[in-house]
RNA sequence: GCCGGCGUAGCUCAACAGGUAGAGCAGCGCACUUGUAAUGCGCGGGUUGGGGGUUCGAGUCCCUCCGUCGGCUCCA
């Protein structure tokens, strides 16, 4: 492809140009800017390069060398980059009147190539520096077969239909809207309904484990920011003022379950202390990060803080593991990534107490048997943590739990607990989440469901349709039924066919359709139509619901 | 925030190279009373994201702001 960009834009300059998991991209600074419509040239050009059927070379040369080459050309990225590379020697590839510096390693002829596309454009900084300047970025992709290519875009076609930005509105779930502002998101009721529902269920799981459900502001004094530290690190927040005095958003719940703590005298037998608070905050997130429920600027955190010993912590950790996956594998995902994120750049704190925080959040997953890479520097700047990454069914990761220590705050808020000792000692804090935020896990639950949920979290889980008007109130008496039974069910007494509202109601992906009409209404049975479209007659409303409560009840997955 | 694309009715989209906006779905009304993925007819709906400019004339061209999409950087 590069070959091709320096055919058609001679002053194109080489920056980097890796492949990645499903493709690879090539960044360039070219003059003129490259527009889609650009994309079937460059295309059209390297068919041409793959007709040719050059061979390609590959040649070590001293990195002298090789910096001279591509000063030659003033290719002053490669150039770059040569110059910060230890190795003596260098691998150059060419193919025709082009060649690149690379790793390799390469097919043995340009022909070798088989099905290809370039799929989109895009702005990236050198080196990924924001301060850098900005290249202009090609994203392709390449197969051994015409049928593979195809198959990959199909994915990416059905990752489209998925998005729970499109299915959250035609599913009636959520909208983000202008007027509102952006990162911002408005539940309608059937998204308020499938929030609640997860909501009541953490709640539910986090007190059988121990966890105190509190509450806190959304809005506290400015200066507790700069007691947590929030405010030095210029963490993105909004502030305010009310009569005089300074206030700032809680971008986070820490401080609230701090004083919590702090409100008495703690002992050692108080410990742990687990606060849970479903927290909303907001954070100024910068305008191009935004994406749907994935990243907004406002979001309600399955948030807690335990409290304890330091003695205690590694079995605190341990449970929050199991508690995070046991939850996730309920919610339908199974496959897992996790990773060990170190301390970064920017930190607070001793490096006695991070590397300590560190090998306790590693003894941790060990004793899990859980496997982990180390994501170097990536910790927040309060502690190191877990970060556990989701697969779907599309098999795409997604972030999920995390598990952050920190041997910071407890300090700046001066902390303490009495030991056993009768003498003062800090507590050690562990910040935790089992789904991440609601927005998100909700929005992740979409695509991976792609909308068709579980039926215990499906918004309406039954709808009834009456034949015709005379089966209006047999249906609505159905209705109650299974309202009366906890069962989210609605009726569709709209004067339109049977097929009509079957194909709303599967457009709707409400998982079951009881139908009624004169043969029903007669026998005092029903018909159950389900959104795979089994269709059941003659059934016993009492076992109808008995099913319904037992499907719920188990949260058996279904498949999408 | 940065680079680039896009922004027409609630939704999906149309409107030749500038000549004062159209369709389907949805909504409303009427008819139909219906048996497992779209019944028919009719009606209403847009100061073309906001503001400014060029032009006799702007949805169309230019500037700017906002939003959004794809990335980068950042992140639950």
């Amino acid at each position: 492809m590069a070959q091709a960009v320096k055919r058609l834009f001679p002053d194109a300059k080489l920056a980097i140009g890796p492949a990645i998991e499903d493709g690879f991209y090539y960044d360039f600074d070219i003059p003129k800017k490259l527009t889609p419509e650009d994309l079937p040239r460059i295309e059209d050009e390297m068919n041409r390069i793959i007709s040719e059927d050059l061979p390609i070379e590959r040649r070590e040369v001293r990195r002298e060398e090789a910096i001279q080459l591509f000063r030659n050309k003033s290719e002053r990225f490669k150039v770059e980059m040569l110059e910060e590379i230890d190795d003596e020697r260098v691998t150059i590839y060419s193919q025709g009147e082009f060649f690149d510096l690379c790793r390799g390693p390469h097919l043995s002829r340009t022909g070798r190539v088989r099905a290809f596309k370039l799929l989109s454009l895009a702005g990236a900084y050198w080196r990924g520096d924001e301060s850098r300047e900005m290249l202009q970025r090609i994203y392709g992709t390449a197969f051994d077969s015409e049928k593979e290519l195809n198959h990959y875009l199909g994915a990416r076609e059905e990752a489209l239909r998925r998005d729970h930005r499109k299915l959250g509105v035609e599913l009636e779930l959520f909208s983000i809207r202008d007027e509102i502002g952006p990162g911002l998101v408005i539940y309608h009721p059937k998204g308020a309904v499938l929030r609640t529902v997860i909501e009541d269920f953490l709640k539910k799981e986090h007190a059988k484990r121990g966890y105190q459900l509190v509450i806190s502001p959304h809005i506290m004094r400015r200066d507790i920011w700069a007691t947590s530290g929030h405010l030095q690190m210029e963490y993105p927040m909004y502030f305010f003022e009310i009569e005089g005095q300074g206030y700032g958003i809680k971008p986070m719940n820490c401080p609230a379950h701090i004083m919590i703590y702090k409100s008495r005298t703690r002992g050692h037998r108080d410990l742990p202390l687990r606060f849970f608070e479903l927290g909303t905050v907001y954070r100024h997130e910068r305008s191009g990060v935004l994406h749907g429920l994935l990243r907004v600027r406002g979001f309600t955190q399955d948030d807690a803080h335990i409290f304890c010993t330091m003695e205690q912590s590694e079995e605190e950790i341990n449970n929050c593991i199991s508690f995070a996956f046991e939850i996730q594998r309920i919610f339908g995902f199974d496959t897992f990534r996790i990773a060990l994120s170190t301390r970064p750049e920017h930190f607070v704190g001793t490096h006695e107490d991070w590397e300590k925080a560190t090998e306790t959040l590693k003894k941790a997953l060990e004793s899990n048997e859980l496997d982990y890479f180390i994501d170097e520097g990536e910790g927040v700047f309060y502690g190191p943590k877990i970060d556990v990454k989701l697969r779907d069914a599309l098999g795409r990761w997604w972030q999920g739990p995390t598990i952050q220590f920190d041997f910071n705050l407890p300090r700046r808020f001066g902390m303490a607990y009495v030991g056993a000792d009768n003498e003062e000692h800090t507590p050690v804090m562990i910040h935790r989440t089992v789904l991440g935020s609601l927005e998100r896990y909700i929005g992740i639950l979409i695509e991976h469901y792609a909308g068709a949920f579980p039926l215990w979290l499906a918004p309406v889980q039954v709808v009834v349709l009456p034949i015709a008007d005379r089966h209006v109130t047999y249906a609505s008496e159905i209705v109650g039924k299974l309202r009366s039974r906890g069962i989210r069910a609605e009726i569709n007494q709209e004067r339109e066919t049977t097929a009509n509202k079957i194909r709303k109601a599967w457009q709707m992906k409400i998982p079951y359709m009881i139908i009624v009409g004169d043969n029903e209404q007669n026998s005092n049975t029903l018909s159950v139509r389900s959104l795979s479209g089994k269709d059941e007659r003659g059934l016993d409303l009492k076992q109808v619901i008995d099913d319904l409560l037992d499907e719920i009840e188990s949260k058996a997955i279904r498949k999408a």
